[in-house]
DNA sequence: TTCAACTCGTTGCATTTGTTACTAACTACC
DNA sequence: GGTAGTTAGTAACAAATGCAACGAGTTGAA
């Protein structure tokens, strides 16, 4: 007889630590900016480089484009995007960071990196680097599972 | 100036990962078994050793009582758990698979195994153990922080 | 004993997330 | 050029999740 010990399956496991940890952002961007984790998500890819469409962004940050326009709607009605018209596609817009939004990313973006040390405390660089890589694979592993089923 | 690498962030790929594979793991259960993640975690628990209570089980589960509740009353009405007056308080049930629990589980068990080692697949032993240990460390320290916070 | 404070489980409500369907615009081929 | 098929973005709907309030039961201290 096969006994599957939930503690013991990884899939549980990833996905207990990962809410926790989801939990703790969330909340502190709420609390401190108001803002959700789409809305984050976009901020901080518009901040490394701007003037993408919603479909560049949905690529960068594995969201759907469903979440990706959401979010922008509601980053733009708070002034923190500018959604200019596409020369090259009348359909999409390009977007990037208003003063406001690059502004409130200074902000944000240390305190991003300050969370991450105190949850990563007690991890050494190099556990850093396993971690991720990891889940890298974990990802890759997973959709091509989801590909194969299909 | 800072600027944060979104694919770096830890947080983040966390996230990406965790829902990948329980988009893998959610579709195939509801697919075979029509089960939802928390009914599946219940059945998995009870399998280890029955006549819990749902405030145990949340425990065990990390699930809140909410969704400990909506997931044994689908259980029940599935006649999958069997709900026994509680002697020792009057406000609860003590759950127990019941027969036709038992062999769901002893269908599901072997399934649940077979993906976890195709997702796994490309991890050695030693690494899988790695990874087991960082998330349980991840989560502690989530759970810190957020004391710390409130 | 009795009354306030607390816990178990459920229900109802608000928020978030995912799916489907739709409009407008673009592409490619006839 | 016209028309079939595709893509960008939005809107409308449905499902999942989280939170607050509730009824019933329990505990403990005056």
């Amino acid at each position: 007889m096969t006994t599957l010990q939930l503690d013991a399956f990884l899939p549980y496991r990833l996905s207990i630590a990962s809410n926790r940890v989801s939990g703790v952002i969330a909340t502190a961007y709420q609390a401190l900016f108001g803002l959700k984790i789409p809305e984050w998500r976009l901020v901080c890819v518009l901040a490394e480089g701007g003037g993408l469409s919603q479909q560049a962004l949905g690529v960068a940050t594995r969201m759907d484009k469903v979440m990706v326009s959401r979010a922008a709607i509601a980053l733009a009605d708070r002034d923190l995007v500018t959604r200019e018209p596409n020369p090259d596609d009348q359909r999409s817009h390009l977007l990037s960071l208003s003063d406001l939004g690059q502004q409130l990313y200074d902000q944000i973006a240390p305190k991003a990196q300050e969370i991450e040390r105190a949850l990563f405390a007690g991890f050494s660089a190099k556990e850093r680097e396993q971690l991720m890589e990891m889940l890298l694979r974990l990802e890759t592993a997973a959709q091509e599972y989801e590909g194969d089923q299909t």
